[in-house]
DNA sequence: GCTCAAATGATAACCCTTATCAATACATCC
DNA sequence: GGATGTATTGATAAGGGTTATCATTTGAGC
C-alpha cells in the first residue's frame, strides 16, 4: 500500500498532474478488493470510504492506474471491463470455468516460451498477450455425473 | 455456400425455428465478408443486398449464427464485438499488430498441447480458449529505426 | 389456403463509458 | 501563510453498442 502510494505519486507529479483526495480513496478502494474487480465494485468500495466519491472520477482515476502499472485490464466477456491488480503480481493467464466462474490464475511457462517462439516466427516485437482458457472446473463436472 | 445453409436450416429446424428471407440475407452476407467483422459491417452488407433489413434483426441472426456454429466470436477490445467465420475455419489463435492493426492468425501446436496439460493439471475439462498475441509487425518496427 | 406461433423492423430502452462544465481543491510561488 | 493558476471534481448529459418492446408481417404445417 505505501509503494502503490508512492508509485502513483511519483507517476503523477511526473506528469503535472495532482495527488487528490478522491484518488487517494479509489486507490485505497481498489486495493482492497480481489483480483477481477469491475469498475462498478470500485465505485461501491470508494463510496464505503467517501460516500461523495463521483463514478466519473472512478472511471478516470482506473484509468490512471491503468497507466501508472497498477492496475490491469483483464478480460472482458460480456461488455463490461475488469480489472486486477498490477503491482507485486506476477504475469499470469486465467483459467475460467463457464459454469459457475471460478477463475484459476496459472503460470505455464511452456506456453510462454511457445509464445515467444511465435513472435519470432512472424517477427513481430512482444507487447503482451491476452489468453483465457475456459472449461468445467472439477466440482462442476462431479455435479453433471450425480 | 450450400453447406452452410443447409447447416443453419437444420439448426432451426431442430428448434421449431423458421428460415426467413431476413436470416438468408443475414447469412449471404456474413459468407461475402472476410474474417474479423462488426455487426455494424454485416448490416451494410445485409443491406446491399436488401435494404429493408433492420439491424435489430442482424444483431439476433449473428447470435443465432454463433449458437449453429456458423460464425464465432473473435476479439473485442474496444467494446465492439468483432465475429469470424465457423464452418470449415480451422481453430486458430490471433498475433496483432498494435500500430497498424495488422492481423496474423496462427495455429502453434506446441502452445495447444501446453494448453491441454494446464486443463489436465488443474481437473477442468477444456471447452475452449482465447489467446490474442500483441506486438509490433516487422512494418512497424522498420518505421521506428527510421 | 388457414392458422398460429415465430420473426420482422422501428423505436425506445439499456448498460457501460466518456464528454461537458461550473465549482472546487491542489501545488507552487511569493 | 496566503494568493494564483491549473488540474480535478462531481452532477449531468451524451455517446456507442446492444437488447427489449410491440404491433405487424411472414413462414411452416395442417
Amino acid at each position: 500500500m505505501r509503494d502503490e502510494r508512492a508509485l502513483l505519486e511519483r507517476y503523477l507529479r511526473d506528469r503535472g498532474l495532482k495527488m487528490t483526495r478522491a484518488r487517494e480513496t479509489v486507490l485505497t478502494a481498489f486495493l482492497g478488493l480481489e483480483s477481477h474487480v469491475s469498475v462498478e465494485a470500485v465505485i461501491e468500495a470508494a463510496r464505503r470510504l467517501d460516500p461523495g466519491v463521483g463514478q466519473a472520477t472512478v472511471f478516470r482515476t482506473v484509468k490512471l492506474l491503468v497507466d501508472a502499472g497498477l492496475a490491469r485490464e483483464a478480460c472482458h466477456d460480456d461488455g463490461t471491463r475488469l480489472f486486477e491488480h498490477a503491482y507485486n503480481h506476477a504475469h499470469h493467464d486465467h483459467l475460467t470455468c463457464i459454469r459457475c466462474g471460478a477463475i484459476v490464475e496459472f503460470i505455464d511457462t511452456d506456453i510462454e516460451r511457445a509464445q515467444e517462439a511465435v513472435y519470432r516466427r512472424y517477427g513481430f516485437e512482444s507487447s503482451g498477450h491476452r489468453l483465457e482458457l475456459y472449461g468445467v472446473c472439477p466440482a462442476c463436472a462431479a455435479e453433471d455425473t450425480d
